[in-house]
Parts: structure tokens; sequence; C-alpha cells
DNA sequence: CCGCTGATATTCT
DNA sequence: GAATATCAGCGGG
């Protein structure tokens, strides 16, 4: 995808460019998932976000342009990542939940030998393992470095509900995912179901 | 399918 | 020192 095209989308507000990254390729050493579940981070009005609380060595790279991979370790063990967004200074960014892998299965399925096809990047940090994103592809430019990201034709219905495994700001329905796709992770329901109508 | 729990180290207070 | 944008494994229904 064109590179100038591709910032120009990104650097929208994120709450407009989450859902447009569903569906989108994901590329990085031989997979490309689609991208089926994502979430907003607006950064310094976000109670939820890492860049809440200003500038630190680790959210350096939400702070910079759009465009560019943020990486983060969580949980003494796990890495996840997001497109940042926005324009520069703004700090906001989009967490990559969940995707179906389209190309590589193998090396995906080689990586993640427990998993079933199904759960090989349902989750964020199921996602960076399937893929191999490591804390060494922070600030990655999507555009045109090892890790990239095209967009496809907008999806023609999303849904969203709040935010997964939040303290400060659970409240928001920031979360976003392709309805009814099997690979949007369940770890926490969604919005609350509502019963059909009788 | 569901819920619970332990693992683990970086990050910031 | 405490908290953490999580996950795999286990047991029960």
């Amino acid at each position: 995808m064109d590179p100038a095209q591709l910032a120009e989308v990104l650097s929208g507000p994120v709450l407009e460019v989450a859902p447009r990254l569903l569906g989108a390729r994901l590329h990085h050493a031989g997979v490309t998932l689609r991208l089926t579940e994502v979430e907003a981070y607006a950064g310094s009005d976000d109670p939820g976000s890492h860049a809440y609380r200003g500038r630190t060595p680790r959210t350096e790279v939400m702070f910079g342009p759009p465009g560019r991979l943020y990486c983060y370790f969580t949980y003494g063990m796990h890495t996840c990542c997001n497109v940042v967004t926005g324009t520069e200074g703004t700090a906001s960014a989009v967490l990559l939940r969940a995707g179906e892998v389209v190309d590589g299965l193998d090396l995906a399925r080689a990586r993640r030998p427990r998993s079933s096809d199904r759960d090989l990047a349902r989750g964020p940090a199921r996602l960076c393992s399937a893929l191999a994103i490591t804390l060494g592809e922070n600030g990655a430019d999507l555009a045109t470095g090892e890790v990239r990201l095209e967009l496809g034709d907008p999806v023609t219905a999303y849904e969203t509900g709040p935010r997964v495994g939040l303290r400060g700001a659970p409240e928001r329905p920031w979360r976003f995912w392709v309805p009814g796709d099997p690979t949007v992770s369940a770890y926490r329901p969604a919005a609350p179901l509502r019963r059909a109508p009788r």
C-alpha cells in the first residue's frame, strides 16, 4: 500500500482509525494476518492508556508520528503490539487484539505448537507470538519496514464493547471486532449479551 | 463449554 | 514494592 495513503488514514482520530483496521492485513516474518479485533487508546485523556501519565521511555513511540508499531512487554512474559495513530504528540494507538492467519499457516503453527488454528492469533499476546513480533519490532515503520500493514476496504459492519483487562476506564466501549468471527478473543465477554426479544 | 490459578519480569511509584 | 492492555493448564459440568 502507498505509504502516503497509509499515513493519511492513520493520522485521523483514533476512534475512526480503529474500526478501519478491521480486515486489514498485517505481515511479518512469513505470516500474514487478517485483523478481526482491536482496541482504541487515546493517550493523555485516557486513564486506560499507558500514556495517561505522560511521556516515559516505554511510551516514547506512542508520542511519535502515526504508522509505527508500539510494542510493550507485560505480565512478565508477553509482548503485545499497537498501531500508533493520530498526529505527532497525541499518543493515541490501536491495540491489535486478534486476527486470522491467512498466509504462512505452517510457520504460525510451528511458533504456537499447542494452539488450534483458530487460537493462533486469538488474543494480543498470541497474535505477537504467531507473527514473531517482539520488543525488537518496537518503533517499526508499518509502511516500509519488516512489519507491514495493508489496509483493505472498510468492513461493512462491526461491533463495539468495553475494553478488556483494564482497571482505569472499563466503561468506554472502545473495543471493535468483526461480528461473528471465530478468531475474536473471548477471554472476557464483549458487551453484555442481550437476551433475544421474545 | 465454563471458571479458577500460577507463572513471570518490566515498569513506574 | 505493587501492578500489570495475558495465557496455558487444569478440573468440573
